[in-house]
Formats: C-alpha cells, sequence, structure tokens
DNA sequence: GCTAAATTCAGAC
DNA sequence: CTAACGGTCTGAATTTAGC
C-alpha cells in the first residue's frame, strides 16, 4: 500500500510570528496580504471569531477594536526563511519530497516500518523543537487523500496533529468520507462545488462512489483524476523536482492611487528589478516582457482602464537595463495621465534556459559578457552587502506610491539590523 | 475543417 | 476625516487565427 504524507504548517505566517513573540500566543492574531489589504491567515482564536480568510482589512477594523485582534503586515522574508528550515528538516524523513507551497509539502513514506502515525508524530516533535512551530500530518495512500487526512487531523483534536487513513478500516473512511463536504477536496473550488452539488453530490463519499467516465465529460481530465485518486488509485506522482518558473510576474498595489508617470516609472523600475533577480536565480532569460496597469475594480463608478503590452525582445536577456529600459519604453505607450491607477506590474515570459542559449548572428559576444559581469557585480554586491545595497536610480528615492506595510515584525533571521532592534 | 496559438477559466495557497 | 479589497503560478478548456 502506498502511503503518502502531507505535513503543513498550522496556520503558518500567524504561527511564524508567535515563534519570535510569544506573548501573542492564545491571542486572537491575524496577518495581512501585502498593502495591508486582506486577512491571509488568521490564528484559532481569530477563526473563532468568525473572521474568513481574504476578508478585506478595512471591513475587519471594528471587530479588531472590539477584541483586541492583533494585526500583522506580512513579513515575507521571515516566512519564507522559516519556511526553508521547515523543508530542511522535513527532507530528512524521506529521500521523495515534494515542497507544494510556502507552508506545506509531501512525503513518500512507503515501505518505512508501520506504523506510520509514529513518523508523524516524530516529525511534529522535531519540528517544533528545531523551529518552534506547529504542524499536522495527514497520510493516506494518495495526494488528495493525504489532503483529507490532514484536514481531519487539524479539525480533531483527538488526532494530535496526526491522522493516518491507511491504518482505518473501510467502513471508518468512509464515516469520515460521509461527514466531510465535498467543496474541502482539493481541485474542488468555489466554482466546482455548486456544480457538483447540482448533480447530487455532496459529500467526499457521493464523489468516491460517483462515475469517473461520466464526471469526465461533464468536468474534464482533472475532476476524473481526482475521483480515482480518492478511490485510492494512483494518477498523481510525487512531484520532485521543481521545474524552473515558465513566466514571472512581479506586481504590486499602491498605498495610494497614482495617476503621474514619474510615479509609475519608479514602480516599474522596481518591479523589472526584482523579477529580474528572480530570472536571474533561477538561470533563465526572458524572451518577452509585458507592462501592465490596472485602475481598482472596487471603485466602479471611476473610468476603468486596465492596459498591458507585451514586447518582444529580439534577443532573450537576463539584463536588468535592458528589461527597465524596454518596460518603460512600453508604459509610456499604455500611459493615459487622466487614471487613478491602483495597481501596476511586470511579467516575463517566453523564459528559456541559459544554458541553452540561441544567440543572435549579429550581435557580438563582448556585449553579452559586460552584462553577464555587470549583473554577476550587482547580484553579488546585493547579496553580501544586503538587499537593496545596490540598486537602481530608476526606482526612486521617496517612493510615494509604495504599498502600505504599517505594522512589520522585525526580520529576526535574515537581517542583523533588525534584531538588534527587536532585543526579544 | 483542421491545427496552432492565444486567451480564459479554475484552482491552490 | 475619509477611504481603504493580495500576489504568483499552473494546466486544462475554449476561442480565435491562419491556412
Amino acid at each position: 500500500m502506498r502511503s503518502i504524507a502531507l505535513i503543513d504548517v498550522n496556520n503558518f505566517y500567524v504561527s511564524c510570528e508567535r515563534v519570535f513573540n510569544p506573548a501573542l500566543e492564545g491571542k486572537p492574531v491575524i496577518v495581512l496580504s501585502n498593502n495591508d489589504g486582506c486577512a491571509v491567515a488568521r490564528s484559532n482564536e481569530a477563526k473563532a471569531l468568525g473572521i474568513q480568510m481574504g476578508t478585506p482589512w478595512f471591513q475587519l477594523r471594528d471587530l479588531a477594536r472590539q477584541h483586541g485582534i492583533l494585526a500583522y503586515s506580512s513579513n515575507y522574508p521571515l516566512y519564507a526563511d522559516m519556511s526553508n528550515r521547515v523543508m530542511t528538516i522535513l527532507s530528512r524523513f524521506s529521500p521523495l519530497q515534494e515542497i507544494y507551497s510556502i507552508d506545506e509539502c509531501f512525503l513518500e513514506l512507503t515501505g518505512m516500518p508501520l506504523p506510520h502515525s509514529a513518523i508523524g508524530q516524530a516529525i511534529q516533535k522535531r519540528i517544533r523543537q528545531w523551529t518552534g512551530l506547529p504542524v499536522c500530518a495527514g497520510i493516506a495512500a494518495t495526494k488528495p487523500l493525504a489532503k483529507l487526512a490532514n484536514h481531519i487531523a487539524k479539525k480533531h483534536s483527538w488526532f494530535n496533529g496526526v491522522c493516518d487513513l491507511n491504518a482505518m478500516n473501510p467502513a471508518e473512511q468512509e464515516e469520515w468520507f460521509t461527514r466531510i463536504p465535498a467543496g474541502e477536496i482539493w481541485g474542488i473550488g468555489r466554482k466546482l462545488a455548486p456544480r457538483l452539488a447540482a448533480i447530487g453530490i455532496h459529500t467526499v463519499q457521493d464523489l468516491r462512489q460517483a462515475n469517473p467516465a461520466m464526471l469526465r465529460s461533464r468536468f474534464g481530465v482533472v475532476m476524473e483524476k481526482i475521483v480515482l485518486e480518492l478511490k485510492g488509485v494512483a494518477c498523481l506522482d510525487l512531484e520532485t523536482l521543481t521545474e524552473p518558473r515558465q513566466q514571472i510576474v512581479c506586481s504590486r498595489s499602491f498605498g495610494m492611487r497614482v495617476s503621474d508617470l514619474p510615479s509609475l516609472q519608479e514602480a516599474i523600475s522596481l518591479y523589472v528589478t526584482r523579477a529580474a533577480e528572480k530570472l536571474r536565480r533561477q538561470r533563465s532569460l526572458a524572451g518577452s516582457i509585458s507592462v501592465f496597469l490596472q485602475t481598482s475594480p472596487y471603485e466602479p463608478k471611476a473610468p476603468q482602464y486596465a492596459p498591458s503590452l507585451t514586447i518582444p525582445l529580439p534577443v532573450s536577456t537576463d539584463d536588468t537595463n535592458q528589461l527597465i529600459h524596454t518596460a518603460l519604453w512600453g508604459l509610456k505607450r499604455i500611459y493615459r495621465p487622466e487614471y487613478r491607477y491602483q495597481k501596476a506590474g511586470v511579467m516575463l515570459a517566453e523564459l528559456t534556459s541559459k544554458a541553452a542559449v540561441q544567440q543572435s548572428l549579429f550581435s557580438a559576444t563582448t556585449r553579452m559578457d559586460q552584462t553577464e559581469s555587470r549583473m554577476a557585480a550587482l547580484d553579488g554586491i546585493n547579496r553580501k552587502m544586503g538587499k537593496n545595497t545596490l540598486r537602481y536610480a530608476s526606482e526612486g528615492i521617496t517612493q510615494n506610491w509604495k504599498m502600505r506595510s504599517g505594522n512589520k515584525s522585525p526580520c529576526y533571521t535574515t537581517s542583523w539590523k533588525e534584531i538588534a532592534v527587536a532585543r526579544c
């Protein structure tokens, strides 16, 4: 019997904040998305107050005041660093690991000594000891079932955070499947759940018993695979190698509405810089760059404008200078001064491996070499001396358009300067 | 009427 | 005092373009 574990950190962002600020323990805490926009992580106490995932912060303000809810701006350097620690520890429990998201991974446990719940408990204990973070483990024969097992472990405290569906007999399993709504299944979202309900499929058990061929014809292959996996038939492999991204996007909402071109130029320059850093980190080159602007869809009475322009690059590149130049050229094409922009962004696409470049017949190789050493120097200085030590003047100095981040915790694990301030 | 490319949809977290 | 609502990425399905 195949045995897959799905390990995930409970309320990940909130738990990271709590590790470094134990006073948050037992209190209703939320972490907000970029620009302090929406609640994207909630402690159990906050969930108990009825705060839904993705609720805009301004709608929560009153409730937060009433109940003393603590709201933090998101601190991605902290969460990314904690995630790396967790994933490294987990990698020692199995040779096959799929890192599925910032706080989740699958581990192949097939063939390891039983009971596998004991492995789950060992994992839980070590992650808690070595990082301070709480995790749950779900174990089952396929990935969606492991997700469900994890869901069960989280919801029912008597499992102590570890649930092995493989260790249950079929009647017990069925008991659980009958109690869980189909919408909880991995891959069944807000559109598909109502469509399934319309044909009488309400629970996991209903879906398990449905005819895969019929579901395929009505909903497509994805649904068919989900059903087969729920029956225990493996269709999805563990994806243990991470392929390089096929496109890289960097976009941000502004802290205020922006209408002037110079501010947009600064923002676009910054986003291109970030995107190009990611591009070089995965050793790719971009074949095209897109620029886009957006007015706020939440102000329906204001005139809306959401232009974008994709510019093909004659020779694929990872040179920030060249990418900024091209993006700013594109920005000028799409910019109209009469709108109040809420957001801007860039996308690098048609990415290819740097190891297999198609050189231009007409461009001299020296140009490429110059780019190479200039970018290496830029990345090297910023790696050694800290992010932003060396940056492009076109990013601007005051950056009045920058996103709001009113209550960010210090970067406890990635910045010497901020630890000194924290004194915890 | 076919294939390929582009766009949209749905999902995850 | 008022207005304030995330970001990245994937793969399938559907539509459109080009022949």
